[in-house]
RNA sequence: GCGGGCGUGAUGGAAUGGUAGACAUACCAGACUUAAAAUCUGUUGGGGCGUAGCCCCGUGUGGGUUCGAGUCCCACCGCCCGCACCA
C-alpha cells in the first residue's frame, strides 16, 4: 500500500487496541495515576463536530498520559435524562426511554469510529436506573444529613397548558406552545442547601490554581460575598401587624440620600395590602408576569405602585419616605426591601425620574459639585469622594471607607447590624418532569413527608405513559403513584417530581471511579483514581454544573461516599471553545408575511453548505448560481443550516484528519471555525506523512547531516512535548509540519531517516493514533505504539552556540547582530554600539539610554 | 440589565512586556503534463521611493503607562458565553 487509506487503517488499528485491552483502565502501584475526563454528552444521537474536538482534546491528553507512564482512567458515559427526550415523545411519539437508548447506541457506534481511548467497560447511563438507584440512596444520605429542604419557590406557569416551564420553553414571556403569557408563581420543592456553604465554597477557589481564573471569578461573582448593613425603617403608623420594614444594603453610607423604601410584589407587607385592596393586587399580579429569568426581569420596564404608606428615616423622625412596590426588587435576595438612593444608584434613579422622587447627593467628585442629573454618580469604591453632611463625620473618604464607618456608626448607635450577604441562592432540584429520576420520598396522609426506605431503591420510572396531553405523566399514571408509607404501611403516595438534570452531572465523574459499586461509590477505588487530574469541557459549564459538583464533592465527603482528600473534584479544568462555521444566507424573492401584498417582508434563507459553491471568498447557490451572502464564524445551530456532520468527513477522510483538523490553527480554548477546505488539506498533509514514510522504509538515504536531522527530531521532541502539557495542540501541530518538511528534505543516513519517522510518528499518535500505529509497524517499531514509551529530548542536542539578536533604536527594529549564546551583556553592547546602522543613528553622539536584554533584544535610545 | 471573555493579513491563527504575522488555508507564478487534476517549488500586510536597498503606516476605536505595548491600565464599539427549570 503506498497510498493512505483511512478505512483500513483506522479499522485495523482500533481492532488491535481492543484486542489488546489498552484502554482498560488497571490499578497499577507501579505507576502514578491519571484521571482524565471529558464533560460528559447529552446522547442527542448525532456526533457534533464540537463533540470531536472536546473529546479529541481529551483523548490528546490520555494517550500523552499513558505512554509517558501513567495507570490512566479515560471513562464516558451519558447525560441521558431531560427534556429533549420528552420533546421527542410529544412530537413524534417515541418513548423517552426508547428514543435515548437508541441514540446512545448511535452516538457509541459514532464515538468509537473517532478511535478514543476510552474505557469503555466502565460507560454509565444517568437513565440507567442502576445510577439514578444510587442518586436516590445519595438524596437519602444528604437529607439525612441536613444538606436537603423543602420550601417555596417561583415557577414558570402556562395558565392555559396548566404546566410548569422551563425557561427555554418561555419565549418573549409567552408560553413556547400555548403562546399564553407566563406567570411567576410558587410552588413547594426540594432545595440542597448549597447556600449553607457559600463561605467554603467561594474560599476553597484559590486552592484551585489549574482551573482558568476567569472560571474562577466568575464563581466568586456568582458566590456573590458583600458586606453590608441590615437595618428597619419605622412605618409611620403600624399596618397589617407590622410596625417596620427591615432592609438590607451594601450602601449604608448613601442613607442620608435614600429617596423611598422599595418592596418586591412578593414582600409580606405587598401581600397583605393585595389581599384588601384590588387594586395592588392587580399591579403585584402585573409585576409576576413575564418569566423567572434574572435578565427576563431586569430588562423589564420599572413600574412601581406607591402604597400610600410612609416610614421614618432612622436618623430624623420628621423625615418621611414613601413606601412603594416595585417589580425590580427581588424577594429571594436579602430582605426583598431597600431601600433607594436615586443620585447613587442608576436603575433607583430612572425610578425616581420615572414617578417624580426626589433625588439629593450624599457625595460629590472633589471639586465637581454639580448635582445628579439623567446619570447616577457612581465612581469606584476606591476613589475619594466629598460627603455632604456625613452622620458618621466624614469629610472626603472613598465609599469602602465611608461605609465600614457607617456600619461602625449604626452599630454602635443600635440602630443596624453589619452583616455578611451572599447572593448564592439554594439549588432547587424538583422538577415537574417525567424523563428525570425520581425523587425518593413519600406523602402520607398521617405522618406527612417521609423518605423511601432505602431497600426500596431504585424507585423506577414507569414505562406505561403518554405524552399527549401536557403536564408530568407521573402525576396522571393510574398506579405508580402508589405505595405503602415507609413509616407506618398505610397506602400512601410518591413524590411525582424527579430531579434537576444537574444532579446527574454533579457526581458522575465519581461513580466512574466504581461504576457497578454496590453503594454510590466505592471508597477505595475512589481513594485510588479521585480527583480527576484534568477536566475538560465548555465555558458554559463555568458556574452552575461546576459549583453543584463542587457543592456535591463535599457533600458526599459528609455523607461518607469520597474521602476527604476529594472535595474539590477538579484537580485541573481546561475550557474548550465552539467550532463554528459560516452561515450562507440569501432572501426570499417573495414577501412573506403581512396582508394583501401590504407590509410583508424578505424572509431570510438559510443554505447548507453543500448547496452553496465557493468560487474565492464569494459564495453561489449550485441550483441556480445565485450569490449568496457569507456570515463566517457563527455558532452551529440547526435553524442557521450550518451544523457540519463530522462523520461525512470522517468518511471521506477518515478519524485522524476530522482529529489533525478540529486541533490544528485555532487554540484549544478559542472557537474554531469549521471549513471543507481546510479539512482536505489536513488529509493532504496527513498522507504527505505517509507517503513520506514509505520512502523511508524503501531506504537509499545519502547518509549527510545526520546531526543537523537529530538536532531538529530533538527540538520537535521538546517543543510538542510542552505544547501538549500546556495545552498548546496547535502550536504541537505547527511543530509537527516544520518537522516533516524537515525530515522530507533530510538526506541523513537510513537508520537516523527510520529514527525520526519512528518519533515523528509517536509525537503525531496522540493527535492521529492511527497513522502513527501504521508508520510506527512501518519502520520496524516493536510492539504497539500505544505501549512504546514517549521520546525524551537529549538536553545537550537542544542548545545553540549563537543567538541572533535585534537591535532597537527608539522602540523600532533596525538592525540585527549574531552573538554567541553565553555573550555578557557587556560584550553584546559594544557589539551592538558597533553596528553601522548603530553608528548612523548616533551621529557621532552618545546613547541616551542602552537596554540590554541577553538572548532577546537590544535597545538604543538616541 | 448584571457577571465573564474575545477582537491581529484575503482566511484560521503565532508572538514569557522585547524582531508583529510562526504554522496553515486561499490566491498568484513556476516545474511536471498534449491538457487538466494530483504532486512539487516559490511569492504574497498596506503604502511610498532614488527598488541588490531604504523609508513610512499597521494588531476593533480613542487615550495612558513604558526605553519598548498585540500583550498592562482607562473609556468606547462589536461579537460570544453565563444569569439559577437547556444540557
Amino acid at each position: 500500500m503506498t497510498r493512505l487509506i483511512p478505512s483500513e487503517i483506522e479499522t485495523k488499528w482500533q481492532t488491535a487496541w481492543e484486542e489488546a485491552g489498552c484502554f482498560l483502565a488497571k490499578r497499577d502501584p507501579g505507576k502514578p495515576k491519571y484521571y482524565v475526563l471529558e464533560m460528559f454528552p447529552y446522547p442527542s444521537g448525532n456526533l457534533h463536530i464540537g463533540h470531536v474536538r472536546n473529546y479529541a482534546m481529551g483523548d490528546v491528553v490520555a494517550r500523552y498520559k499513558k505512554v509517558t507512564g501513567h495507570a490512566v482512567l479515560h471513562p464516558m458515559g451519558w447525560d441521558a435524562f431531560g427534556m429533549p427526550a420528552e420533546n421527542g415523545a410529544m412530537a413524534s411519539g417515541v418513548h423517552p426511554k426508547d428514543y435515548t437508548y437508541t441514540n446512545i447506541d448511535n452516538m457509541r457506534d459514532q464515538f468509537r469510529r473517532i478511535g478514543l481511548s476510552f474505557d469503555w467497560t466502565r460507560e454509565i447511563a444517568s437513565c440507567d436506573p442502576e445510577y439514578y438507584g444510587q442518586q436516590q440512596a445519595l438524596f437519602l444520605d444528604m437529607l439525612d444529613a441536613g444538606l436537603v429542604d423543602r420550601k417555596n419557590a417561583q415557577v414558570n406557569w402556562d395558565p392555559v397548558d396548566m404546566t410548569v416551564l422551563a425557561n427555554e420553553q418561555v419565549i418573549d414571556g409567552k408560553g413556547w406552545r400555548s403562546g399564553a403569557e407566563v406567570e411567576r408563581r410558587e410552588l413547594t420543592q426540594w432545595f440542597f442547601k448549597i447556600s449553607d456553604m457559600s463561605e467554603e465554597l467561594l474560599s476553597a477557589l484559590d486552592g484551585l490554581e489549574n482551573w482558568p481564573a476567569k472560571v474562577r471569578l466568575m464563581q466568586e461573582n456568582w458566590i456573590g460575598k458583600s458586606r453590608g448593613l441590615e437595618m428597619a425603617f419605622d412605618l409611620s403608623a403600624p399596618a397589617f401587624g407590622q410596625e417596620r420594614i427591615e432592609v438590607y444594603t451594601t450602601r449604608p453610607d448613601t442613607l442620608m440620600g435614600a429617596g423611598f423604601v422599595g418592596i418586591s410584589a412578593d414582600h409580606p407587607l405587598a401581600k397583605a395590602l393585595a389581599a384588601e385592596n384590588p387594586e395592588v393586587a392587580e399591579f403585584c399580579d402585573t409585576c409576576r408576569k413575564g418569566g423567572t429569568t434574572a435578565a427576563a426581569i431586569e430588562k423589564a420596564e420599572k413600574i412601581g405602585y406607591d402604597t400610600g404608606l410612609t416610614v421614618k428615616h432612622p436618623l430624623d423622625e420628621s423625615w418621611e419616605l414613601p413606601v412603594w412596590i416595585a417589580n425590580f426588587i427581588l424577594m429571594d435576595y436579602g430582605t426583598g426591601a431597600i431601600f433607594g438612593c436615586p443620585a447613587h444608584d442608576q436603575r433607583d434613579l430612572d425610578f425616581s425620574r420615572k414617578y417624580d422622587l426626589p433625588v439629593k447627593n450624599t457625595f460629590f467628585a472633589i471639586g465637581d459639585e454639580t448635582p445628579v442629573g439623567k446619570e447616577a454618580f457612581v465612581p469606584p469604591k476606591t476613589e475619594k469622594v466629598k460627603w455632604v453632611d456625613h452622620f458618621a463625620g466624614l469629610d472626603e473618604a472613598t465609599g469602602q471607607e465611608a461605609i465600614d464607618a457607617t456600619i461602625a456608626f449604626a452599630e454602635k448607635a443600635g440602630w443596624g447590624t453589619g452583616k455578611t450577604q451572599y447572593r448564592l441562592r439554594d439549588w432547587g432540584l424538583s422538577r415537574q418532569r417525567y424523563w428525570g429520576c425520581p425523587i425518593p420520598i413519600v406523602h402520607c396522609d398521617d405522618c406527612g413527608v417521609v423518605p423511601e426506605k432505602k431497600e426500596n431503591l431504585p424507585v423506577e420510572l414507569p414505562y406505561d405513559v403518554t405524552f399527549d396531553i401536557p403536564g408530568n405523566p407521573l402525576d396522571r399514571h393510574p398506579t405508580w403513584r402508589d405505595c405503602a408509607c415507609p413509616a407506618c404501611g398505610k397506602p400512601a403516595k410518591r413524590e411525582t417530581d424527579t430531579m434537576d438534570t444537574f444532579v446527574d452531572s454533579s457526581w458522575y465523574y465519581a461513580r466512574f471511579t466504581a461504576p457497578h459499586a454496590k453503594g454510590p461509590t466505592d471508597m477505595e477505588e475512589a481513594a485510588y483514581w479521585m480527583n480527576v487530574d484534568q477536566y475538560i469541557g465548555g465555558v458554559e459549564h463555568a458556574i452552575l454544573h461546576l459549583l453543584y459538583s463542587r457543592f456535591f464533592a463535599r457533600a458526599m465527603q459528609i455523607t461518607g461516599h469520597l474521602p476527604e482528600t476529594a472535595i474539590e473534584p477538579f484537580d485541573a479544568l481546561f475550557t474548550q471553545g465552539m467550532v463554528t462555521h459560516a452561515i450562507y444566507k440569501s432572501w426570499s424573492e417573495e414577501k412573506i408575511g403581512g396582508l394583501g401584498g401590504l407590509g410583508g417582508q424578505h424572509l431570510p434563507i438559510y443554505h447548507y453548505p453543500e448547496e452553496v459553491e465557493l468560487k474565492g471568498d464569494k459564495a453561489f447557490l449550485k441550483l441556480t448560481g445565485k450569490e449568496v451572502e457569507i456570515i463566517p464564524s457563527a455558532k452551529m445551530s440547526k435553524s442557521k443550516n450550518n451544523v457540519v456532520n463530522p462523520l461525512d468527513i470522517i468518511d471521506a477522510f477518515g478519524a485522524d484528519t476530522a482529529r489533525w483538523f478540529v486541533l490544528s490553527d485555532s487554540p484549544p480554548e478559542r472557537d474554531v471555525e469549521w471549513t471543507a477546505s481546510g479539512a482536505e488539506a489536513s488529509f493532504k498533509h496527513l498522507s504527505r506523512v505517509y507517503a513520506l514514510s514509505v520512502r523511508v522504509a524503501e531506504g537509499g538515504g545519502a547518509g549527510q547531516g545526520d546531526e543537523d536531522l537529530l538536532r531538529a527530531m530533538h527540538k520537535t521532541i521538546h517543543g510538542v512535548t510542552q505544547d501538549i502539557e500546556s495545552f498548546g495542540f496547535n502550536a504541537a501541530i505547527a511543530k509537527l509540519y516544520a518537522f516533516t518538511s524537515t525530515l522530507s528534505k533530510a538526506k541523513a543516513s537510513d537508520a537516523v531517516m527510520a529514527q525520526a519517522m519512528r518519533v515523528l510518528a509517536q509525537l503525531m499518535a496522540p493527535v492521529t493514533p492511527h497513522l502513527g500505529e501504521e508508520i510506527w509497524a512501518m519502520q520496524g517499531g516493536e510492539g504497539l505504539l500505544i505501549d512504546a514509551p514517549w521520546p525524551v529530548a537529549d538536553e545537550a542536542m537542544l542548545v545553540e552556540d549563537t543567538v541572533t539578536m535585534p537591535i532597537q533604536i527608539n522602540g523600532k527594529r533596525r538592525a540585527e547582530i549574531s552573538v554567541a549564546a553565553d555573550a555578557s551583556k557587556e560584550a553584546i553592547e559594544q557589539i551592538a554600539l558597533a553596528h553601522e546602522a548603530v553608528v548612523k543613528a548616533l551621529d557621532g553622539g552618545t546613547p541616551k539610554k542602552l537596554i540590554v536584554v541577553p538572548g532577546r533584544i537590544v535597545n538604543v535610545v538616541v
